[in-house]
DNA sequence: CACCTCGATTGGATCGATCTAGGGCGATCG
DNA sequence: CGATCGCCCTAGATCGATCCAATCGAGGTG
């Protein structure tokens, strides 16, 4: 009533309508009113239409605030926002952030982002913990070594990696990543399936886990249809002009007609030396990149490139967090995903 | 006392400290604790050491929804984030999302994401209001003359934009912008001090009115330098091809040296274009873009495009609402930045 | 010495929801 | 016919912070 009497002074409502509003313009106890929210089932038909009527016509969303604070929960997911590295291809985020607000806000989560900085990466994710600002993490760059998923762990905080925890056998957190093996193995059949036999591969330096996983994928899959991959592989940086100057060495040394490269970066390094050779990709030289990013899908000829399910691993990773809040035993450790081929015209 | 009990029993403290139990450690009252956090002036020297080792000892940190009730704050910022348009080249909202993130924190504010739905545009944004979960938007999509903005103002909902109302001369909301024109003139300037003196415009279809802002900062260098336009603009959909298509009629019809493009889609459809009649860019024809996005960095050759100071404009947007929220007077109405030209090979 | 000011600190009320008990009432049962 | 059980609903306590008004002691004034 004071609450009323408040806002009929001004011409405006200065404040939402609360649940006690609502309980009193329906007649009823708030905690019906908090029943009609969030379980019908407890009251009669007839009394929840009435509320759901009141509610309706006050306008009334529960105030979050009030509710984190009973509940000791945020529906937040936190995610630390890295950025694409300028001069790379790798702009993966984009679309699995999106794809991660999206299934979020299925089940009434929202995502909450915040910076990362490199020489304290855990201060991020310390703060909110702390401060329960969100109820748990995303952590998407766990390939780095870095100590953010050992240290949620140690914390008892929930939350799921995308990414396996390559270089920790002891971690013993949840995941869910996507097959690069098995991408790279099917975008190396689909050459062997144009009539390739020398494929080369173009990858990351040995010590990147991934790099290394996925260039499996190809040697896997040269060896099952009898072809050789001696003199047909290559390590560099990701970066373009790396991609260019190792093509060029392999069609010096060993003359393939198709490339498999680790990243699209490495890729338009290769297209970029087919250009200068007048070399056309597709006809005279294959080549597939990974992550079927931007660049992939607008460069003039179109670039064959994996692509990774991230709207799958999106929904995988929503519905593995609302099992750890629920305290539903996890069943798996980890799942992994088959990413798909993205044909252009580049092979 | 009762909390502490509680704690005692298990081995890992359950909950986090409060300050009632950084009060009670520290021998002063809660509300010192509190001023201690949040107005150490009022605090006497020593009694502001004290109560601050505590707060370290215990590692404590205010809860946020106890705040956030009281306060009537959420220090959080929504977003709706849209993914990038499959087959474009603009991705330019991962970069400010970055900025914006990065900004935010620097202020003591997070990024709250939601989804868009093109159905229901305002769906998300009233949720977040009337549960009062977020102090503040960022809207980002003003160009499609959609109603964001028209009904968070009736709202009296504190937002800024990035994009100004173009379509709207009763909009009174802040806004910051990006000058395309003045982007574009730059390239067009860059592109005469290069020698060229036929040099045409790829842009956008004339119901855009960002598109018909940029291009008029190619008609305003072009006369400027004494220059004439006639025969050298085009106006097309925003995709690659139509792009390549618009470079190849220009080329016949007018024999331009040089191409300013509205985006770097369309400057990759250009560049497709002198691919195919194997003209070298940069040597044989220069081309321009707009955004500097991955592709334009990416590109073998290297595309020049002009780059939007996103920033500078996450920045801006992050000190006006902060003006908003505190009842400041807005001083401007709207802020305009000036883009930069990333010169690559392409010119 | 009473009175007032002022800086430092305190205790109670409050934000708006949910949790926990428990109450009213009609139906069922021994 | 009284006891018991469920269903539907209610009242008070509670989450953890901040706001508000008040207190307390030290120092200055008339």
């Amino acid at each position: 009533m004071a609450r009323n009497e408040r806002r009929s002074g001004g011409t405006l409502p200065v404040t939402p309508p609360t649940l006690a509003d609502v309980a009193e313009r329906a007649g009823v106890s708030r905690q019906t009113v908090s029943n009609a929210v969030n379980n019908p089932d407890l009251l009669r038909p007839d009394t929840l239409e009435r509320v759901r009527q009141t509610i309706a016509e006050l306008g009334y969303s529960p105030n979050r605030a009030a509710r984190n604070l009973r509940t000791r929960t945020s529906s937040l997911i936190g995610l630390r926002f890295a950025p694409a590295q300028e001069g790379t291809a790798n702009a993966a985020m984009d679309r699995f952030v999106h794809s991660l607000v999206e299934a979020s806000e299925e089940v009434g989560y929202h995502v909450l982002l915040f910076p990362g900085d490199d020489e304290d990466p855990i201060g991020g994710y310390d703060n909110l913990l702390r401060s329960t600002a969100v109820d748990a993490f995303v952590v998407t760059d766990t390939y780095l070594g870095n100590p953010q998923a050992a240290w949620l762990s140690q914390q008892r905080a929930p939350f799921v990696a995308f990414g396996r925890p390559w270089d920790d056998d002891a971690a013993r957190h949840v995941w869910v990543d996507v097959d690069g093996a098995a991408g790279i193995a099917l975008a190396t059949q689909h050459l062997i399936d144009r009539g390739h036999t020398r494929i080369a591969w173009i990858g990351w330096r040995k010590d990147s886990p991934i790099g290394e996983d996925r260039r499996s994928g190809w040697v896997r899959t040269m060896h099952a249809n009898g072809l050789s991959t001696t003199g047909l592989a290559s390590r560099v940086e990701d970066v373009v002009h790396s991609g260019a100057e190792a093509a060029a060495v392999l069609l010096d040394e060993s003359a393939p007609t198709a490339f498999v490269c680790a990243s699209d970066t490495l890729a338009m390094g290769v297209l970029h030396t087919l250009w200068i050779r007048q070399l056309a990709p597709g006809r005279d030289i294959a080549v597939v990149g990974f992550d079927d990013s931007q660049v992939a899908q607008v460069y003039p000829v179109g670039l064959t490139s994996v692509r990774q399910p991230l709207e799958d691993v999106a929904v995988e990773i929503v519905r593995t967090l609302r099992a750890l809040l629920s305290h539903q035993p996890v069943e798996t450790r980890g799942v992994l995903l088959e990413p798909t081929l993205a044909i252009r015209d580049s092979s």
